[in-house]
DNA sequence: GTTCGTATGTGACATTGTCACTGCGTCTTG
DNA sequence: CAAGACGCAGTGACAATGTCACATACGAAC
């Protein structure tokens, strides 16, 4: 019932069906989507201690993945069958309130990601992506042009030329893999715009 | 407990604490996102007979509305106070079963919405849109090209630029307010692409 | 018919995505 | 060590979409 996979392994793929309900103990699982060109985009994370909505809901209404989940770091998980999963429900309150809202922070991440998308203007969404993985990892952030432009549901050209003026301001540094964020406060400015 | 409520009319607001769990009886609620600049874009919609995802999850993570929700056309509500939600959802296996399955597909629907924005041709969306009004609607479709580019998140100027090209094409014959699908199996062949 | 509000048309431009390359490190392998 | 092979990044030309500032056209109400 408790798996560990290895970073980088498909959990589960858009069409399949819908097994047991996830329940990520350690570790972290992305959820994208890819188009046909290669393009992608990441929709949320499942992190420690959080359920994967699209298995709760798929569970339940008998559908399959409409998106696709692999691991982005050595993962611990729970696969819980759906009978067990099905009477936790009807049994503990407790329960039912941790899986709806973890429905309920996705549902908001999607929106928010929809948001984005639609509205947003690539500089000031790449700015927020660079603070935020500055604040929670090591520096220089290290990343590829390619892999920040799947996070955003853009291409690496767009994001390669948005660092090239970034670095000609000075606000940033680039490395082959990697950039360290130089001016966090005019790079902030910028990511706090939402017209 | 039960509402009517007129067309038009604002469900709830971006920013509202949900109060009641809303199960839609009669009528259409259509949930969407406004960006300061006036465009929008509609995520998905609850009809007769479903409930609002948004309100089920908000309902128990405490938080607030992501998006807002109006009424289309005249409807009936239900208005459950949280208190016979949770006490619904413990002892029915059924009323579960129903919360998630609508849970499921709403998910579903918003994450195609990211897909066909994010990798989408605005032509194949719109004619896809248009198919999907003519066969639901009457003939011909009583819509403005602002109506169809808040559908879609996209802005009128190219609405009606791409309108003009199907027009150009024979495909559509286009009147104010009124826009007749005339060659629909041509229509269908662009809708049907998705790279 | 005149007037007014809403719907639509249009051109110039900005931003973003696409394509087809180039060049540059690093790694492997002979 | 040399020679590819591979992944990563840079670039210019172009296409698609969004933005802006208007002009126009239609329909309803007076």
């Amino acid at each position: 019932e408790e798996v560990h996979l290895p970073a980088g392994q498909t959990v589960f793929r858009r069409g399949d069906p819908c097994r047991h309900y996830l329940l990520v103990v350690q570790g972290s699982v992305r959820v994208q989507v890819l188009a046909t060109n290669g393009r992608e985009i990441t929709l949320y994370r499942v992190r420690d201690g959080q359920s994967c909505v699209i298995t709760t809901s798929c569970l339940i209404s008998v559908e399959t993945y409409p998106a696709e989940g692999v691991t982005e770091v050595e993962t611990t998980a729970l696969l819980v069958p759906q009978s067990v999963f099905d009477q936790a429900l009807g049994s503990s309150a407790e329960f039912r309130r941790f899986v709806f809202a973890n429905q309920g922070q996705r549902l908001g991440d999607l929106i928010q990601r929809v948001e984005d998308v639609v509205f947003g203007r690539i500089d000031v969404r790449l700015a927020r992506l660079l603070m935020t993985l500055s604040e929670q990892g090591a520096r220089p952030i290290a990343t590829t042009h390619q892999q920040l432009a799947s996070e955003l549901g853009s291409a690496r050209e767009v994001i390669s030329r948005q660092l090239k003026q970034f670095a000609g301001r000075g606000w940033v540094g680039i490395g082959r893999g990697a950039i360290e964020v130089k001016a966090p406060a005019l790079l902030d400015e910028l990511a706090r715009q939402s017209d």
